[in-house]
DNA sequence: TTTTTCAACAAAAACGTTTAAGTAAAGAGG
DNA sequence: CCTCTTTACTTAAACGTTTTTGTTGAAAAA
């Protein structure tokens, strides 16, 4: 039907022994010289040429799987995440995916939910399919997995592993310090909810940046999340409530993008625009915080970077290389519309006058 | 050091050969056994249980690599996506990425971000790492894969590939529906860019939706997207040109969620009410929909179901079961707060007398 | 001429499984 | 007592590579 030494079909794949058959060469010989070892400066130019032109024109390309299992290197990782439909997830996973590929590491991604269940099974069976290391993301470690492991915003911490973590002092800082430059004294701040990871650490960071630009927080201006939802709706009741209370700020540096959208509509429907009577800066930058109009100014969590680093680390770890214990990212100020020169306090004045009633 | 019968470390895996040594029978007893294959039906109640605890006490996990080697399935897909960390990309990513898992399937992911050389390079590495299959997001494949594929939103047919396509015809006729629900008869609409993929489609369906509820729909209200980006602004400055020409419309309904955010911008700019004075519907239902203050009525793809079910079909088709061309979702209509029952048209009259000089 | 050395490759083992084919011991049937 | 089954396994091949060790024929050295 098909003469032998055409290319064979597109159905089973040419392998070593086909290209074998085809050259008069024992697949030994084919395989040293197609991998360049050291052992193929004895095969002289000529067969080496041979060789190279015959896979070439079969298209060969060797077996991952019977290459892996003899002890080479599966050139594969496993990435556990609760989610990755969410902003979150998808960003930092896109990076990692990125850099993996760039490297010519594949990866396998297991979607936990955070179910103790899956998470304890999800690994084994990574394990099983001679994954070399784990990327972790936002994710809850029970007890150290049993290879190298970079995690990317997990909570607890394991000997052995790498965790990935944002810098919030400088995240304050440069939140803080824009909002001083434009002239802005009185801000109000949204703290995250009590039972989010990062709520009390980027707090604290954010009186040691008031206290080093010289600014006074205001305990009047403070409000704090409560309820636990995906939905911008987070931020609404708690700027509602806080305009009722006073209306003597000129910007507000929200927890989060999500409350800071919240807020965005919040302050329209009290009658404020944003930014021309109030300043708004998020965290995160998830992508509608771009989206939105006026689009907001945000301190961005460079996901992308931590995604890519991540994979940088592990394969390094991979290799033999450190194991850093912590490493630390900078976060980055997105200024959009949503910030603006603070107006002049005489102004407040005047607004405060025909503003709503209290109560 | 370690005694030879005590559970081995953790660092390598036992295998096969191991339980073999520890229990004085062959790897292929072990195996047959293990396996449930009709051979172990010759084997003695007594054995398999001693086979079974031994497994147990050694968590043995068979390698998969070695598995799939011998010629078994490798209970692996490879997912060919041009991005995932927007919206569309995930969210399919997501639910197919959980299906697969749920069926004990794991895959590889591979973002080709529409670059060709990559297009042609990701098929072939996954191939090398023996996939079973393919499934592809939202990409125009130059040539059919040598392995059965499931396409999701693809742009091209090719032999043998299956197709996941969203029923437009019945998109339209639930938005147009709705909002003829709630008294609306002059709809004003936005359609797609002309580059776009379904802008085509899914304006005929529109046609053919008004036509069947005897709803006329006026050339006037017509706007097309021009620009492409990501940003909902996409809607802002077609609904504003709109919005010079005439306000005589109750309802709008956007190409997609995007341009729909952009348009109640616009509107609020205008200084209407939605959707007091204007319902307006998207389409798709990304996350930023249920955002936005009012939070978008919006005609649903079900991505999740698409996903989904390029899996189920993709798994089918691996076991030989039947290759269906083309498969057709339903939306569904995802009612919010942007759409509410048309106003009457007096008032609209008395907007329009007020309303501003047209040129 | 015989031995040694080298070039150029081949043979075979190994990775950890699965599976077809084979076999020793025990029991059944004659 | 001999043969035939059956039981309960074992042996060995196979998957497609990589890698260590061998082998062959010819040229160089003795």
């Amino acid at each position: 039907m098909r003469k032998s030494k055409e290319a064979p079909n597109t159905h089973k794949p040419v392998g070593l022994k086909d290209l074998s058959r085809y050259l008069g060469l024992s697949t030994a010989t084919i395989s040293t010289v197609l991998n360049g070892t050291p052992a193929a400066a004895e095969i002289p130019a000529a067969t080496q040429e041979r060789i190279l032109a015959a896979a070439e024109k079969f298209n060969y390309r060797p077996n991952a799987l019977a290459r892996s299992l003899r002890g080479m290197r599966s050139h594969t990782v496993g990435v556990l995440v609760p989610e990755i439909s969410e902003g979150y997830g998808a960003l930092v996973l896109a990076a990692v995916g990125d850099y993996l590929l760039s490297k010519g590491y594949f990866f396998f991604v297991a979607t936990h939910r955070r179910k103790p269940e899956l998470l304890e099974e999800y690994p084994q069976m990574l394990r099983q399919r001679s994954v070399e290391g784990f990327i972790v993301i936002d994710t809850a470690l029970e007890k150290p997995l049993p290879l190298p492991t970079v995690v990317i915003s997990g909570h607890r911490n394991h000997e052995g592993i790498t965790n990935i973590v944002l810098n919030h002092d400088r995240a304050a800082h440069l939140a803080l310090e824009h909002l001083v430059q434009l002239g802005h004294e009185r801000i109000a701040f949204i703290q995250g909810q009590p039972f989010s990871a990062d709520s009390e650490t980027r707090w604290k960071a954010i009186e040691r940046a008031a206290e080093s630009l010289g600014l006074e927080i205001q305990e009047e201006l403070i409000v704090q999340l409560e309820i636990d939802t995906f939905s911008p709706y987070v931020g609404y009741p708690v700027v509602r409530r806080l305009l009722q209370r006073t209306r003597d700020f000129t910007a507000l540096f929200a927890y989060n993008d999500l409350s800071a959208i919240g807020a965005l509509r919040a302050l329209r429907d009290s009658g404020l625009r944003v930014p021309e009577d109030v300043s708004v800066v998020g965290f995160d930058d998830i992508n509608s915080a771009a989206f939105q109009i006026p689009s907001l100014t945000t301190v961005r969590q460079p996901l992308d970077k931590m995604g890519a680093l991540a994979g940088e680390i592990l394969l390094q770890r991979i290799q033999g290389g450190e194991n850093p214990v912590e490493v630390m990212v900078d976060p980055e100020l997105i200024v959009r519309e949503s910030t603006a020169p603070a107006r002049p306090r005489v102004e407040v004045g005047a607004k405060l006058e025909s503003g709503v009633a209290i109560g």
